[in-house]
DNA sequence: CTGAATCCCCCAAGATACTG
DNA sequence: CAGTATCTTGGGGGATTCAG
């Protein structure tokens, strides 16, 4: 488990926005659930193609611990779950955005070969 | 050393950007030395506070290889190396600010202290 | 003053198997 | 379907010492 973000004095405000959003999942994480609003479990270990069941599940209750996503649970037989952005969420997105724009455009420019989509969007 | 950027393959341009500035404490050194220009090694250890020389030079050397800031030798007695941010590097700036922003709003709202400035901005 | 060189530790992350 | 439970590991990062 990740340090949470409570129990760690930040040192500035970039500190802690930093570590807020660091780790190796976080940023895709968000920005799958901006581009389709609500998703699934099973439709987020599909999108993220690289992460295994554990640290889905952990970088997920991270982030609802710290009120950047939200998680629906759906009683029912088979089980759902869906997962969204909280307004707190939403505000990271310009920011995202951007961000994937200089990794795009970077990435042209350097001819660096990557294995998904180019604008991050997953086909599901 | 952190594994370099063009070893790993990237999912897709925000997996790309997000280990481009990972690292704990790649985002507060560009935005110093934005907020300064300029900034030699000591100043810039004594910017961030909680860094040991091994992690100011390895970070360091991780940004130059990366093409995001400049690093100028001056061949005197005592040695005299600065730092500055690269066109690139100086591309980013918005994003760290806005997420600055994001920040700083987050931990007012919260009540989180924190041990440096309020504005992420050094003295020296 | 600006680092380099070691040694070491902790924990984020991976692998695998299992469950309500 | 949506997770848990263990065990393991790699390397990011820390502490300390030395150097030009």
């Amino acid at each position: 488990m990740q340090a949470k973000i409570q129990d760690v004095q930040p040192i500035c405000a970039v500190d802690y926005a930093f570590r807020r959003i660091g780790g190796k999942y976080k940023g895709r994480l968000l920005w799958y659930l901006h581009n389709h609003q609500v998703l699934r479990y099973g439709e987020l270990r599909r999108s993220i193609v690289d992460i295994t069941p554990k640290m889905l599940t952990q970088t997920l209750r991270e982030l609802e611990e710290d009120g950047l996503i939200h998680r629906e649970v759906y009683h029912e037989v088979p089980p759902k779950v869906e997962y969204r952005l909280t307004t707190v969420g939403q505000e990271l997105v310009p920011f995202i955005e951007h961000l994937r724009d200089w990794g795009m455009q970077q990435m042209r420019k350097e001819n660096i070969p990557m294995i998904g989509d180019t604008n991050c969007i997953t086909n599901d």
